[in-house]
This record gives C-alpha cells, structure tokens and sequence, in this order.
RNA sequence: GCCGAAGUGGCGGAAUUGGCAGACGCGUCGGUCUCAAAAACCGAUGGGGGAAACCUCGUGCCGGUUCGACCCCGGCCUUCGGCACCA
C-alpha cells in the first residue's frame, strides 16, 4: 500500500491559507456563546520572533483553540507595541525613519506568526506606533489630565547620558539604564507625571479579588507597593517655633531616641545652620552628597555617613535633649525625609550611633526575664517584639500595646498622629525621545500650561526630523513646536516629550475590544463583553511594572465611567523562560535557536508540540534538538497510523457494542485520554502531561490495530479522538488528517471529545497488598468487591509475609490498598 | 538581609494533592529488517546484591506526625527569581 509522506510544508501553508480566506480566528460579538477572551503579551517589534514569542503565543494558541472547541465565543487578537527606543536608535544608525523600520519589523513578524499556525484575529490587529491608535492613548492622557491625576513637576529626575533619556526609577537596573548599562546620573527637568499613588490602597487591595494570579506576582506587587503603618511624630527644635516631624513604624521605642536625622535635602537643614560654626562643613558635606547618584548613596552597601548641625531638639513624650544630624541613609523622598535614631532597637542606626558614638539606649526586651540587661548595652540592635523598658509609665507593657497607646498618647497632645505611607512613588511617563506618543499639551505664554482639545487629537509626530544621537529631534521641529494656543489662539510652543511606552501598553486590551473605532478608544459595550480578559500570559518580568500600570489605567477609566471593569485581567500565567546550556536564550550570550530554522526543518506543528512538551508552561524550559525531533517522530507516528485509516471505509458498528476485553479496555484508554487530557487542559495549565497522555494512547492504538480481533469502529474511535485531542497543539497536521479521514468541516469547529462515564468504568481494579507501608503485591479485584473480600483475598496473598508474626491492624482502603501492621510476637 | 519559587534516574520531566516513585519523551544498550547504512519496528534501562523467583537502598540534608510521606509539620543546605538603608 503506497503510503503519503508527512510533507509538513506542504500541509502547514495549504492549511494557512485555507484559515486566512475562511477568516478563521475572527471573532464577534453576536455569539450566543459564552465569551472567552485570550491574551499574550504583544510584542515588541524588534524583527524577529525569538523562542520566547513562539512559547507565548503558542501557550495561548492551544487556550484559544481548546476553548473553541469547548464552544465558547474567543477574542485571540495580537498587536504590536511598536513605540520605543530600538526603534529610534535604528534610526539614528541607519538613517531610516523609525516609522519605516518598525513597519519592515512588522511586515516579517505578522508572516512568522503566520507561519507558526496561531488562530488570531487578524481583524484586530492593533499598531500602537500608528495614529489611529495613539491618538487614543493622548485622549486617556487628557482624561487622566482632567481628572487631576497627571500633573507636571519640577524632579530631580534618572538621567542616562548614553540615551540622553530620563528614566523610571524600574528603568534603572543597579545603578545602570535598564537597556544600555550605562551609570545613571541626577538631571532637574520638568516632568510629567500620573497620581498612581492615590491608587496605592486600591492596588493592594484589589490583588485579593485575583485568586488566578501567581502568589508571586502579588507578592512582588505588594512589596513594590510597599505599604507601612506608622506614626508622624513632631519633635520641637530648641530655638525654633517649627517641629520636626519623623515618621516611624516603630513609636514604641520612642523612648530610646537618642538624636534626630534629616535627609541632606531637608528644607529645615539650610535654616538651621545659618550662621553657626556648623554651616560651612554641613554645606560642604550636603555637597558632596549631590555629586553621588542617588543609586550610589542610598545602595545598602554604602557606609553610613553624616554630620551634626549643632541643633537640639526635644523628644515629645520624655522631653529628652536629642541632637539633629543630617544623614546621607535618610531619604528626602520617603516619609517625612526624617527619622529618630533609635540604636538599640535598628540596624542602621545601631551602626551609625556606633560610629558617631551616639548613646544607645535599650527600651525593649527580649523576655521579662533579663531585667538586668535593661542598661547593658547591646551587642547588636534588637528589632522583634518583647517588653517595655526604660519607657516611663509605659514600662513593662507588651511593645505592642505599648505602641498603640504612645500613638494615643501622641495624638491627644498634638505631638502626632498615625499614617500610612508607601514605598510606591508616582509614574514617570515624560521621555525626552521621538519615538513615542506625543503629550498632547500646550505652552502658551500668556493662559500658560494648557490641553490641546480632544478634537485636534492625535497630534501627529511629524516626519521632517533629523535622527542624531543625544538630543530629542522632536525639539529640534519647529513645525511641530510652533502652534497657536487652543485657548487664546496665540503663539504657543508644543511639549516636546512623548510618553513612556508603557502607557500604550497599558490600555491595549481594551482596544482589541473595538479596534477600529474612530470616535472613541473603544465603545463601552463592546469592551463590556469582552472584559475582562479571561487569560493573560506573558513573561515574570512584567510582574510589576506594566501589570501595575494596566491595572492603575483600568482602574482609572472605570472611575471615570468608559468600562466596567475595575481589574483588566482575570487570570494571569507567567511563562518561564527558554533557555539553551542552562541560560537564558539571548543574542548578547550568542545562544539562540532561531524559530525560523525549526520550522523550516519540522515545521510549526513540531515546534509548538516541542516547546509545551518540554516543561510545564511556568518553568523555564532547556531547549533540546533531541527533544524536537521526538515531537517531530510522534507527529509522523500519528500520520502514518491515522494514514492507514484514511486508505479504509467508515467502519460499521458502534464502539460503545464492543464486547471483548481488549476492545473494552482500548476504548477505557480512549475515553480515559479525553478526561485527562480535558483536566489538563481546562483545569490547570499542564499542556506536557496532556500531551503526553495522547502519546500514549497512539502508543496503544499501534498496538491494538495488530491484535487478531481487533474492532475497527474502536481503534477508529481511537485514532480520531488522538487527532481532536491534538489538534490545539498542532493545527495544521490534524487539519490534514481530519480531511484524510473523511471529514467535510475543520476539525477544529468539531466539538471538544467528551469523556463516555460508562465506557471508563473498569472490569478490575488493582489492589496494592502492603505489610507495614511497603508494597508486596497487588491482586486484581472487580471494582465493587467488599472490604472482607478484599481482606480475606489479601491475607491469603500476603500469608507468606505475615507468617509468624501478630497482625496488629488492617487499613482498608476500598478499591485501592490493604496495609497488614504487623509486629514480631513477644 | 527580606520576600517568593524550586531541589525526583544519565537528561527534560510524571506521580490529578497522604496510598504502586520514575508516566511520556530524550539518551544509552541489545535485537528485527538490510549487501550495508538510515528510517521504522521490538525489547531492556534508578543504585546495589542474586543464576533466578526475589531481597535491599532510593525523591537535597536532619528530625517529627502517620498504618503509610516526593507530598504534611519543624529545623537546615543549595539553586534560581524579585526587592533591598522605605525609618
């Protein structure tokens, strides 16, 4: 019998085609089917799809493709985040707009993913970099604008000499610009910036509505977030009518201050020091302090350094003297840019005291029963819970009752009050940088700072600008900086910073919703029904930063009334990485596996097979071309057999009338392998385990095809649920095969196998025989056998291991295990 | 330092959550087919012992709970992520 080869080239852009004329993957609203909304991470468009899209998309794709078949209406759209810095530097290198370069990208990416087989909608497909799209990312800037929650301000601000660009505090990577490693400095600029911090509770909250994300992220959430419970205590400066006030967690030891701090940036310290012995070596001292990075100072490895201002003040519950310091270890950006010093009981300042020589004082115990100890000093500072001390009236309280009642006490005399404070700072969203959506305001000399209408949206970037290193070109366009003002139609200047590429980012979700619509972002309905997303998967390394701004945009647009949704993703899937000799796959380290060269020689099938059958989806995955051509071998495996079926007629008869053992228990495995494979796949996200479920029943449908007797209508059963099972992971060979066998629809509109209950049922079960926990044997019992049938059957067996020696206990469990305890006889 | 994951054969990984450790795949070894090779197919494959039926050890380490522990508890070690002077 002539046999067809498995020609993957052939098959993958026959199929291509076909689902890009039938439109499959589109998606609408008028279903009445439940909505299932998938989502991977678009890409950036750097020019080739790498490893890590192919694991991505691919995931996705099989959580599209199975939900369809589960028949649920999916949204599986793509896009490009296609504003940023390559972009322009490519610019600058070769002299080609970044417009240009970005589409070229484009226009070779959308063809790979073409080629890997992934079902997206390409209706949907959305451009970031586009007008049609950032006109829309301007009009949210305009409503955050309204709202109050972006402001512009004066900040001393992370500034990367190489790329002439400010940084987010996230962009910097210890001490060095996330993307060229260059050493980060200090620059004043005028910037913009989002209120997220008046998002700061609801973020942190609003994580435990999100039972389907990773407790890692959160957890990373949180800690970025960085939320604390303290106290603003006031302490009176002697001479002066204004306090100092400090923040603190830790009021309870209030009473074991021994000097103040302020952050060398502190309004306070040049008033202070004016005209005393102090003020030319503190001046000196803060000097020298502005010429470090704020990396290189507050880094945990520098030595604490500081200096006496020559200023006392008074601590608000003992009226202790304490003297003021200055400090580069305070923060002037954190609390109240001041803190007590309380050696005893903080790491920081056990060692600063320790150096400066400042008294340390303890005021807490470890246990009531050192009391002794209360005026030794410490070898180290102590930061856990125990007994008051030295504390005047609030001696031997709990530190944490204590705390409450200083607090109290505090606040009643007006000398504090409690606050919460977070580590999480406002968003940064100014770029001194081309590529980029423009901010869409106005400086006009005489109504100042003003919006430019909705109706003027979007404000093009304009094309005749010069690419050069350093300098943002957009400055440098005169037809695009002059323009008249919108309110008083004067002469005005445009802002010529477009915005972090993290705003585009942050919204394009909801676009996909309604990608082409020209009077709104989106419309409320469409996005309604789509929201929120059901899946989201991508890369850990967007675990805080873009997580958090497309929850802090979403949260914002549901305030302002455009969508219901108040969180934009349900369920979230952080995918390892893909790795080769234990590394992460990356041009610099040079170990690439190039995803266009694997499906040149095993096609797309072979690689998605591959890459979910390596390792579970949030672990990072070793690449192995051993492992690829296994995939590749079980994909020919399952063509030859399904071959050889497509060569025979429809056989007669019913599989469920199989009568024979062997037909009866081929057909358990088939319907076992649909149950697996179903939990797998909709319960948790094991693609591996599910995948090599199905290697195992083709496994045993080669087997069984050779038995004498055996039923065709059961191994065809068999073999076609083998390929509808397969076909999210490999699409286009299932495709082929479901023709072969005589299909007139796409296999991937057939129904989702469901598992037959009756055909699952077992003739026998086995039962494990164990003496003292460990297996001896194992008998084979039917399903519904009693437990003194079981048990007596089981004694018999295990006679020879029992002989001699006093049965103390029989564990039973029905259907599955009888444990004979047993001891030697005394 | 803090937070979060993870440690299972030669390798990637299973074990549906306390009940047969090592599914599936890779690799290796042996065999069939072939003039030969490739492909394909069949078989073996955690360590030690034994001719064999079998015995024994074995899921990073130490202890605990349990009839029974890769799984639960306590304490360590290692690796990988994240954060790091946040008062």
């Amino acid at each position: 019998m002539k046999q067809e080869k498995y020609q993957f080239r052939d098959i993958e852009r026959k199929w291509q085609q076909k689902w890009r004329e039938s439109g499959a993957g589109r998606a609408d609203e008028k279903s009445g089917r439940p909505k299932y909304y998938a989502l991977a991470m678009f890409p950036y468009p750097s020019g080739n799809l790498h490893m890590g899209h192919v694991r991505n998309y691919s995931i996705v794709d099989v959580i599209a493709r199975f939900q369809r078949m589960r028949g649920r209406n999916v949204l599986h759209p793509i896009g490009w985040d296609s504003f940023g810095l390559p972009a322009e530097n490519a610019a600058i290198k070769n002299q080609t707009p970044p417009a240009d370069w970005t589409r070229q990208n484009i226009a070779r990416m959308r063809e790979q993913l073409r080629e890997m087989g992934i079902s997206y909608d390409w209706e949907r497909e959305v451009t970031t970099c586009q007008p049609d799209y950032y006109r829309w990312t301007q009009w949210i800037f305009l409503q955050f604008y309204r709202h109050g929650l972006v402001y512009r301000k004066k900040a001393a601000v992370n500034w990367c000499p190489s790329c002439a660009t400010v940084l987010a505090n996230e962009q910097v990577v210890d001490g060095a610009c996330e993307r060229c490693e260059t050493a980060v400095t200090k620059k004043d600029l005028e910037q913009w910036f989002f209120k997220i911090t008046d998002y700061s509770e609801r973020l942190l909250n609003d994580l435990d509505t999100l039972p389907g994300w990773p407790e890692k992220v959160k957890t990373m959430q949180r800690n970025w977030i960085g939320r604390s419970e303290g106290v603003e205590a006031k302490f009176r400066v002697e001479g002066r009518a204004e306090p100092v006030t400090v923040y603190t967690t830790r009021i309870d030891t209030l009473y074991g201050a021994s000097y103040v701090v302020l952050a060398p940036e502190h309004p306070l310290v040049p008033e202070i020091i004016s005209g005393t012995e102090f003020e030319a070596p503190v001046l000196a001292f803060i000097d020298k302090m502005k010429h470090l990075s704020e990396i290189t100072r507050t880094s945990a490895e520098t030595e604490k350094e500081g200096m006496f201002t020559g200023a006392y003040c008074l601590n608000p519950l003992s009226g202790e003297r304490v003297p003021l310091w200055i400090a580069n270890y305070v923060l002037p950006e954190y609390g109240t840019g001041a803190v007590m010093g309380v050696p005893a009981h903080d790491e920081r300042d056990f060692e600063f005291a320790g150096k400066y020589g400042l008294p340390i004082r303890r005021v807490i115990l470890s246990s009531p029963l050192l009391p002794a100890a209360k005026d030794e000093p410490p070898a180290a500072a102590y930061t856990g819970d125990g007994v008051m001390v030295n504390s005047a009236e609030f001696d031997g309280l709990d530190n944490e009752v204590a705390w409450e009642k200083m607090a109290d006490k505090l606040a009643s005399q007006g000398m504090g009050e409690r606050k919460i404070n977070y580590r999480l700072r406002d968003w940064l969203i100014s770029r001194q940088r081309y590529w980029g959506a423009p901010i869409p305001m106005v400086y006009c000399d005489k109504c100042g700072t003003v919006p430019v209408p909705e109706s003027e949206l979007p404000v093009l970037l304009p094309d005749d600008v010069v690419f050069q290193p350093g300098e943002n070109p957009l400055a440098r366009s005169e037809s695009f900086v002059r323009t008249l003002c919108p309110v008083c139609g004067g002469p005005a200047r445009r802002e010529t910073d477009t915005m972090d590429t993290f705003m585009c980012s942050s919204w394009y979700f909801l676009r996909y919703a309604d990608p082409h619509n020209a009077a709104a972002p989106f419309d409320r309905a469409r996005a309604d029904y789509w929201m929120n997303v059901d899946q989201y998967v991508g890369g850990v390394e967007h675990a805080i930063l873009h997580l958090l701004y497309a929850r802090f945009l979403t949260k914002g647009l549901h305030d302002f009334g455009y969508v219901a949704a108040d969180e934009p993703f349900q369920n979230l899937l952080t995918q390892g990485m893909v790795c080769l000799d234990g590394a992460k796959m990356s041009k610099t380290r040079g170990n690439i596996v190039s995803p266009e060269e694997i499906i040149s020689k095993y096609g797309a099938d072979t690689a998605r097979l591959f890459i979910l059958f390596a390792a579970p989806p949030e672990r990072d995955l070793e690449w192995s071309d051993k492992g690829v051509e296994g995939c590749y071998r079980f994909l020919q495996r399952v063509w030859r057999l399904a071959r050889q079926y497509a060569e025979r007629p429809q056989p007669d008869g019913n599989p469920a009338d199989a009568a024979d053992a062997r037909a009866r228990g081929m057909r358990r495995l088939t319907h076992a392998t649909r149950k697996k494979v179903t939990q797998d796949l909709g319960e948790r996200f094991n693609f591996n385990t599910a995948i090599s479920s199905v290697m195992e029943l083709v496994n045993a449908l080669y087997l069984y095809k050779e038995e004498p007797a055996s039923d065709a209508s059961v191994a065809r059963e068999g073999l076609e649920t083998a390929v509808l099972l397969l076909a999210p992971f490999a699409p286009h060979i299932t495709e082929e095969l479901w023709a072969a066998l005589g299909h007139a629809g796409s296999v991937h509109d057939e129904d989702w196998p469901a598992a037959d209950e009756a055909a699952l049922a077992a003739d026998t079960v086995t039962i494990v025989l164990q003496v003292n926990g460990k297996v001896k044997d194992r008998v084979e019992m039917p399903p519904g056998a009693g437990r003194e049938e079981t048990e007596a059957l089981a004694a018999a067996r295990l006679e020879k291991y029992t002989r001699g020696l006093t049965v103390r206990k029989v564990i039973t469990v029905p259907g599955k295990l009888v444990n004979f305890v047993v001891t030697a006889n005394s």
